[in-house]
DNA sequence: GAGTGGTCTAGACCACAGA
DNA sequence: CTGTGGTCTAGACCACTCG
């Protein structure tokens, strides 16, 4: 048949569930090699063209990874769960003695799926993007903020680009610019130096990676990834933290929970 | 030149790109009818095949809708905030006497994009969900609960399903099987037959929406919706109330705060 | 250097909406 | 009935990875 359609279900669409059926049902493991483009498009008797439009599909839901010049299934199909209740308002045991969350939060995240956690920091002052200036009422156009820029991975796949910045009047030369903040974190040690958080709000989009993203997060430029807003306030009402978190929606589910007390 | 690519930037996310910059120029207006395919295939100068790959992530992300046999400017660019602190927490002015959440909730929601905001409910017994029955603790295999079905719309365009389900020992033959549930919405009602809602959860995942939802949405296969699961429980911790809201994830963005007092 | 995936063109066909 | 978008094939080229 050279060229049109009878089914209403497109070709590449069918080949994409046909693949996505077999991964979840365990066909193909884990962060095993796929058949090559040309061995698929025999398979299922189609073109490399049809193969490679099923595949971006696959890519970008998170089903497939690029692996080297071919591609994988994805090492981490199950979804982590971040629950802010638990990361700021519970005792958290994972983590430092005073119930620190940030670190040990995702440490313990990642746990639960029997997985392990790794992360990187970098520290360095830095111009800050225009919303969080905004947040912190300081200048846009100088290095007037500290930044705290973390990426976290799951069994080496990473999985979460977070940033927290600090005002440099409260942050500069201050112990929040080493590398290790020490027991609670940023947290306990902002409410050492005066500034107790007591409000958070946390503002959620979801978006395409930029090009910076997919780099390190592994991505595809058809994924998408939840773009987190988190700001902490004093009672005051000022914001003394900002953190933006960027994670593919495919690999977290968000829980939010709360009490209605009265109201 | 037959095939090949020089640039690293591919021809068609480069018009992508381009569509993309004009329509939040303001230069195409929401809502207005596109050209066809092959206008823009030689106003580009490619070919139809990579306008129509173009066209499909602008589709996606939501810059574009189909309308009638061409596609058109989204009449909705802005996004709606679903603010959960208002929605639950504190008094919601804009709604009943009583400060009912749920519909008024929307209403205002859409009304601070200045859009008129619409609804349509549909109330049945149905068989649950399974997620859904084990949370109420009803049979998965019979009309046990009762669902209200929601459809709501921003300037006539659909913005969001939700499902709300309540077990049928305590909905069936009760007020709450009204179109209407009156001041206070289904919560007071719930409040009234001493199910009083104390704790709320909710857990976000991104997916790709059903084709029910695609019809329901005017989406496209490649969108992503949000699947917010609502669960409210009484006192004892028992799930009153599980709602399941599907919503475009270019269309909203979500809001949660809370207080940190002493932890 | 060989092979693989990623993309592009040209041409063709079908479903479906509107006149 | 006509035109438009949506998809498919075949063939071709390039960048990049791996050996």
């Amino acid at each position: 048949m050279v060229g049109g359609m009878t089914s209403n279900r497109p070709a590449y669409r069918a080949v994409a569930d046909k693949i996505r059926a077999a991964i979840e049902a365990g066909e193909y493991a884990p962060g095993a090699q796929m058949p090559g483009d040309m061995t698929l498009a025999s398979q299922f008797e189609t073109s490399r063209a049809t193969i490679g439009l099923a595949v971006r599909l696959l890519l970008a839901e998170g089903y497939l990874i690029k692996k080297g010049r071919n591609y994988a299934v994805s090492p981490l199909l199950k979804k982590i769960l971040r629950d802010a209740n638990v990361r700021y308002r519970k005792p958290n045991r994972e983590a430092g003695p005073d119930g620190s969350p940030s670190r040990g939060a995702f440490a313990s995240e990642v746990r639960a799926l029997g997985m392990r956690a790794g992360s990187d920091v970098t520290v360095d002052r830095v111009v800050p993007p225009a919303n969080v200036a905004e947040l912190l009422g300081v200048s846009a156009d100088e290095p007037s903020v500290l930044s705290r820029a973390r990426r976290m991975t799951a069994d080496d796949v990473p999985v979460q680009l977070a940033t927290s910045y600090v005002s440099g009047e409260i942050a500069f030369d201050s112990a929040l610019e080493n590398v290790d903040t020490g027991p609670g974190g940023m947290i306990s040690r902002l409410a050492e130096m005066g500034h107790v958080q007591t409000e958070v709000t946390e503002e959620i989009n979801v978006r395409t990676p930029t090009v910076e993203e997919i780099e390190e997060l592994q991505l595809t430029e058809d994924a998408r990834v939840y773009e987190l807003l988190h700001v902490a306030r004093t009672a005051d009402g000022r914001a003394v933290e900002v953190a933006v978190h960027v994670m593919p929606t495919h690999q977290w589910t968000l829980r939010y929970g709360w009490t209605l007390d009265g109201n």
